[in-house]
RNA sequence: GUCCCCAUCGUCUAGCCCGGUCAAGGACAUCGCCCUUUCACGGCGGUAACGGGGGUUCGAAUCCCCCUGGGGACGCCA
């Protein structure tokens, strides 16, 4: 069996997208699936639209998921250049051999007369498609227009024959040539457009195998005539379904965060965000839903992935992202929160000069479907001045409440710093002390030292909290009730 | 408008290719119960879907056609 080879080739013009995210994934899951190369290529033929910082950026999140490649800009490989804009020439020498056979032309419309005429042919209900207008033009007529300062692009010729495109995800789907008009492979300033440089690419970079968005899927007969045009077997394509908004419209930047880094500045784990958009529009064999990165490489085939749009459904995100943050080792997850406990002030100069930090993270370490959740969880212990909630209230007005916080009160008055760590014993104390037992115990106690009805375990609480500020907020929390 | 793709619970999906084992299974969400000093986690259970209409067939979620609905493409963007 010919040995894979597939790419992931996005656009230097922002942060790496959600839905580009998921085509890399699915391309490297296939790649390491077969044994294959996966390949890293650039596709900045768009000056106008191009960001400094992109290419960069993307590389960073591709790293981040975890999604290595074998050949790429940053690592070279054996069919470089990787970068379309250092690959100019490549593509001008082949537009010339499509020129010299007959199967491209100079045009010499201008946008703005190419637009017209799209309005024009839109509005008599016709599919905008390129009339062919300057296919026949003299060399005189092709002089004169040159005078007028005009710069020819390069259109490929095409010949109205209908086109049979074999997808591996929706079978053999075929295309009436007549819709399909001459369209330009180099624009005017010898810049090669998109549909003819990955075809280019493709070929030289000997790709096996295109997974991609079926956002594609009608590019796709344009990409086959030139591959036949020049004479080049195309590459297998399999069009992978769209992952569409709430309001079932594509994903955009309106549906709230697209970008993958925003995911991961809010505290989303890369192995739940390779594994949640590993379903989106694929399932596994064993319907199996929690699948570690092996796994997934494991089961991955493109006979699972299916062909109807997915919606992003971020609950279930959530879901599966605390699923893992639960899973995680917590000297990971404790690291993984100090950006955003500094972020809050929590942790003064240095995370170092925090005792127990681990202790304070681990304690709320079920409770959070993301990372940046932990400083709502974690205030209990950083506030200085809590306030007591409402339905907390309500405990504090029964005598039998404030005479638990007082017994609290006297044992912790007569424990030790280390009596405090062990918060059972000294529970036991208070509870022999107030004779209250169950709810009637616990919830005073809880209140008292956090002003609230939930939280991390009792335990947990006195022992992070110690000997002083356990006995600050219960001097506090009965003063309230005194006045 | 034209071309192309798609159509199972609210959402992601299994099943469809090779029709009967599907009174349609799982997951998220939701509701209830249990566990539990609280919340969360976890466990158990419930509600909930084959878009509509025609065929083919003894039998259709599964095959065919039409309709409807959704999406995509139609650019000197990718």
């Amino acid at each position: 069996m010919e040995k894979i080879r597939v790419r992931f080739a996005p656009s230097p013009t922002g942060y790496l997208h959600i839905g580009n995210a998921r085509t890399a994934l699915f391309n490297w899951l296939f790649a390491r699936h077969y044994g294959g190369t996966f390949i890293l290529r650039i596709e900045d033929t768009d000056t106008e639209r191009h960001v400094d910082q992109a290419e960069g950026l993307i590389i960073q999140d591709l790293q981040w998921m975890g999604l290595d490649w074998d050949e790429g800009p940053d690592k070279g490989g054996p069919h470089g250049p990787y970068r379309q804009s250092d690959r100019l020439g490549i593509y001008q020498s082949y537009a010339q051999k499509l020129m010299e056979v007959g199967r491209a032309y100079h045009c010499y419309c201008t946008p703005e007369e190419l637009e017209t005429s799209r309005q024009k042919m839109l509005a008599l209900g016709q599919t905008p498609r390129y009339d062919g207008r300057c296919l026949h033009l003299s060399s005189e007529q092709k002089k004169e227009l040159e005078k007028e300062g005009r710069q020819p692009s390069v259109r490929f010729r095409t010949l109205g024959d209908p086109v049979l495109v074999n997808d591996l995800i929706r079978g053999e789907v075929s295309f009436e040539g007549q819709t399909i008009g001459d369209f330009i492979i180099l624009r005017s300033d010898g810049r090669a457009a998109y549909n003819f440089a990955v075809v280019i690419d493709d070929i030289k970079m000997e790709i096996t195998h295109v997974l991609r968005g079926e956002d594609h899927l009608s590019n796709t007969p344009r990409q086959v005539l030139i591959y036949q045009a020049l004479g080049f077997d195309p590459p297998k394509f399999g069009h992978m379904p769209m992952i569409l908004g709430p309001d079932r419209t594509r994903l955009s930047k309106r549906h709230g965060a697209t970008s993958v880094i925003s995911y991961r500045e809010k505290g989303y784990l890369p192995e739940a965000i390779n594994n949640y958009l590993a379903l989106l529009g694929w399932s596994s064999p064993d319907e199996e839903e929690i699948l570690p990165r092996e796994k997934l490489v494991q089961n991955f085939t493109t006979d699972r992935i299916s062909r109807s749009a997915a919606i992003f459904d971020l609950t279930k995100l959530n879901w599966m992202n605390g699923h893992y943050i639960r899973e995680a080792d917590p000297d990971r997850i404790t690291n993984l929160c100090i950006p955003f406990l500094q972020e809050k002030g929590y942790l003064g100069v240095s995370p170092e000069t925090v005792p127990r930090l681990r202790e304070i993270v681990t304690s709320v370490q079920t409770k959070m479907s993301y990372l940046s959740q932990v400083t709502e969880h974690v205030d209990i212990y950083f506030e200085e001045d809590l306030s007591v909630e409402n339905d907390s209230q309500s405990w504090l007005e029964m005598p039998e409440s404030i005479a638990v916080i007082q017994a609290l009160q006297e044992v912790i008055e007569d424990s030790t710093e280390q009596d405090l760590s062990d918060g059972h014993g000294l529970i036991k104390r208070v509870q022999k002390k107030s004779a209250q037992k169950g709810k009637n115990l616990y919830m005073p106690i809880r209140i008292a030292l956090t002003g609230r009805t939930t939280g991390p375990e009792l335990v947990s609480i006195l022992s992070i909290l110690g000997r002083d500020r356990c006995l600050r907020r219960i001097a506090h929390v009965l003063s309230l009730e005194k006045s």
